[in-house]
DNA sequence: TCGAATTTGTGCGTATGTATT
DNA sequence: AAATACATACGCACAAATTCG
């Protein structure tokens, strides 16, 4: 069957030398054949994940059947969990979630290597300021204490991913504002300070709607819940040694958990 | 200084003998007692966690003071984590959050009453029905094979507080749906199936805006995300027992994972 | 789906008292 | 004593988010 064919499936709007229709009377009904092509443009590449299909009203003017029959076809779709159909918005290709494994031993580039993606990042605000109560709890300082602060946003394969902020306390690390400016990643930033090396304690996830100013970083949209996380890194001997905040786009991200076994 | 009080500090609505006056020229800023005054009426309960406070507006009308300082009091309260400000709702007093301890032994009611609430549900639904992709594929069946779902409410002190769907595929236990109407819990009614023990395997967490009926149901507003998790339960030999998913409102429940050590 | 009402968020300008230089 | 900086407080207007009919 002559399908739908070029860039973003929308090259032929005017091309009628090849009508993309579906076959009455093959023996395979209209919504399954609809359903198949899909598939396969999906499979082949020709739709990319996270991509935009046509609206259903466009579908059943090139199919020439009526737009009930190109539901039957989505909701087979979405069912498999190949596309997402989202009311007032459209469908959308299913898109690669990138699962965030939580680990004692968590660091943003092996994370996004480990899914063979090319990691990056952008640091966005460096700035010391004092600890508000939450922070200054899990930090183990007192309540306005000094903390220094930085933001950050992960990318990866260029796509922002994670925007993070990392809080450390003054009082254990006198020299860490320098240290991050000096250092390209707060391991080596920690390293230089005598921090050989640190594990994640717990990690606390919570959602909620993203700010505008969060939305535009991450490239989401305004009415998809981020995933925040908030986690305390401790060193071999226990003592804390940072604060984290982060935030992360759903559904492109999922935080994933495997308990090593009995742990309760 | 005389202050506030009453159900729902809203009592003295018309008590002029009383007037909640901050001292102008005390030596301590106007904003800084109104702080005070609601902080001390958070710590002796007078304001329940949760609980709604005053318009900013009609703060200010009872202290006789500007917007802006009363805003300042707020901002304060605020940055301690003791109140909630949320544009276009209003301000709260901060709530008691339920921690999710996501651990490899989890049970519904030992994890309420770890918290010293008192569980008890509700069972919304139990239909055999063929398993969507996804679902089969944690079970270890066939796309379409049977499978039953159990859908339930989980509250603690009688506010819901999870909504569960859980998936057995009849396969593995033709008996499930008579043993899960027979007792009262999945516990029972595996255990009365042979199944004496099982095990969180691997928990997916996300989030999304939720459904109107799942918004009704979890008692919470439809502009905040449910979290979700998608998990794997298993026997003691490993063989895969029930495929879980629940919804939990934000920011009432939040998840909690403690990594044993090095994990990764 | 839309608008009105309610509530918080932000920006501006102004004034005043207090502490520092 | 004068100049300056800062914190506090007020008034007004409008923006943005939520709720509800």
């Amino acid at each position: 069957m002559t399908t739908l064919v070029g860039p973003g499936w929308s090259a032929n709007a005017g091309d009628e030398t090849t009508p993309p229709t579906a076959i009455r009377g093959s023996g395979l009904a209209l919504w399954r054949q609809i359903a198949g092509d899909i598939e396969r443009a999906i499979a082949d590449g020709t739709l990319a994940p996270g991509a935009r299909l046509p609206t259903e009203a466009e579908f059943a003017r090139r199919y020439a059947v009526n737009r009930h029959t190109v539901r039957r076809a989505m909701e087979e779709l979405a069912r498999d969990g190949q596309v997402r159909v989202e009311q007032g918005r459209g469908s959308f290709v299913a898109e690669d979630v990138l699962d965030y494994e939580v680990s004692a031993r968590t660091r943003f580039s092996e994370w996004i290597r480990r899914h063979d993606r090319e990691p990056s990042g952008r640091v966005l605000s460096l700035a010391t300021m004092p600890a508000p109560r939450a922070i200054a709890e899990a930090l183990g300082i007192e309540t306005g204490g000094a903390m220094v602060r930085l933001e950050r946003l992960g990318l990866a394969d260029g796509r922002p991913v994670s925007l993070a902020q990392h809080h450390f306390a003054i009082a254990r690390f006198p020299g860490i504002a320098a240290a991050l400016t000096a250092h390209g990643t707060i391991s080596a930033a920690l390293a230089s300070l005598g921090v050989a090396d640190y594990f994640r304690r717990v990690t606390r996830v919570s959602a909620r709607a993203p700010r505008p100013e969060e939305a535009a970083l991450l490239e989401t949209s305004r009415s998809r819940p981020l995933l925040v996380t908030e986690n305390v890194n401790v060193d071999a001997e226990g003592r804390v040694v940072e604060f984290g905040l982060s935030r992360y786009p759903t559904p492109r991200v999922q935080i994933i958990f495997e308990p090593g076994s009995e742990t309760t």
